[in-house]
DNA sequence: CGGATTTTGTTCTCCCGTTCACAAACTCCT
DNA sequence: AGGAGTTTGTGAACGGGAGAACAAAATCCG
């Protein structure tokens, strides 16, 4: 389930706030979700909460990251250090969440040889000898979109089964490797097309935007 | 709906290969989607279609463009200039796709004053005045994920309607508030999840693992 | 010790999105 | 001009996820 993480993130701050046990109901406020919906995620994994109690919350991030794989680290290949890869290679909050950057790429020699973070920056020819070597199975594309097919096509003919795609484009890979897409545009698109909506609400019924706006807000 | 920025983007590619015109076919390849569904999609906006023949590419992107409310540009605020605000604050591609940022926020002295793409560091005091003066409806958090919450009641105390929100939490807003999440953590681990059952999937059957992968790759 | 209370695990229903399938509409070729 | 071939737009069936609702189980308190 792809809700998983996030009640992980919701656990961990929990934890941090020392809280011990949680209700179903607290665990799904603090994940931004339905508590009917997190009980019968939950259910799927096994019985880990007590009626009448709750869930130990700390027993259940355990049985959680377990679930998702986060017992060991997972190391990481980026390629393309432009802007979004160097950023993402400096980005601390990566280890502390199961994974490592093992592995820098890119084809410009300026950038070549430059250390983010502990890792020296890799021709993109020595792939397929990283991924061997560091046993990586999951890849990180934050290249421009025209080359992001190419470098998929790279990625999992060097063994990686696993892709992030961060380039505004649509990679097709072969069944069995998992692809997921992150694209800045699109969120930003989707924004927008509600912002003028919300705009065109008032221009529609001119005169009555006040209560019509009112009744939204405040229904 | 949440294709129509992957809609607008095909057409964008097959406008840059000097295609003129496209059957739902090619553009759901292009696309990534099924046809029926990308078919259904567009007719919501109108028929633009012509039966036997296909869609006009031009005129479909430019009335799916006007559809999101591309037909202007949108100011946008960046809160947080660390690895990823900087890394956004740099991204060309912004202003290729209807965006321009117009203000950028931090609170560290460090931050403030340095310029960025030609736009400069303010004080996250100064948001209200410059989401008024730049007429700013859409907030972007790149801040860490403990101010994210007191970041964004700002952005929306200050009158911004949509925020993007990179941080790793949860932020709730007043309704009438479009928030949209983006969380690398979570996508990596989703990722992750995959590849623990990929390898399980062996290891439930010793010593069928290549028969078995096989007819997984290559169905 | 037993009833009241809390909270989980699960069943059931409903609704929305996806996909199939086909008629209508348009082009092309003879 | 007319039939063959394409392709859109949409009605209908399907599937699955989301939420309401309830029984089972555990605690608390008198």
């Amino acid at each position: 389930m792809a809700r998983l993480p996030v009640y992980l993130r919701a656990l961990t701050l929990l934890i941090e706030r020392g809280v011990a046990t949680a209700s179903s109901e607290d665990l799904a406020v603090a994940a931004g979700v339905n508590s009917a919906k997190l009980r019968k995620d939950l259910s799927y994994l096994g019985s880990y909460g007590t009626r009448g109690v709750g869930y130990d919350v700390e027993y259940l991030r355990y049985q959680i990251a377990r679930e998702i794989g986060l017992t060991q680290d997972w190391p990481v290949a980026i390629v393309g250090l432009g802007n979004l890869g160097q950023a993402l290679a400096n980005y601390a909050g990566f280890g502390t969440r199961g994974f490592r950057v093992a592995a820098l790429l890119d084809v410009d020699p300026d950038r070549i040889g430059r250390d983010f973070g502990g890792v020296v920056v890799r021709h993109l020819d020595e792939l397929a000898d990283l991924v061997d070597e560091h046993d990586i199975s999951i890849g990180v594309v934050t290249t421009p979109g025209p080359v992001a097919q190419q470098v998929a096509d790279r990625l999992v003919g060097s063994g990686v089964t696993s892709i992030l795609n961060f380039a505004p484009a649509v990679i097709t890979v072969p069944s069995g490797v998992d692809v997921r897409k992150v694209d800045l545009s699109i969120e930003l698109q989707i924004l927008a097309y509600h912002e003028q909506r919300k705009s065109m609400a008032g221009a529609l019924h001119p005169g009555l935007d006040i209560d019509v706006v009112a009744q939204v807000v405040a229904p």
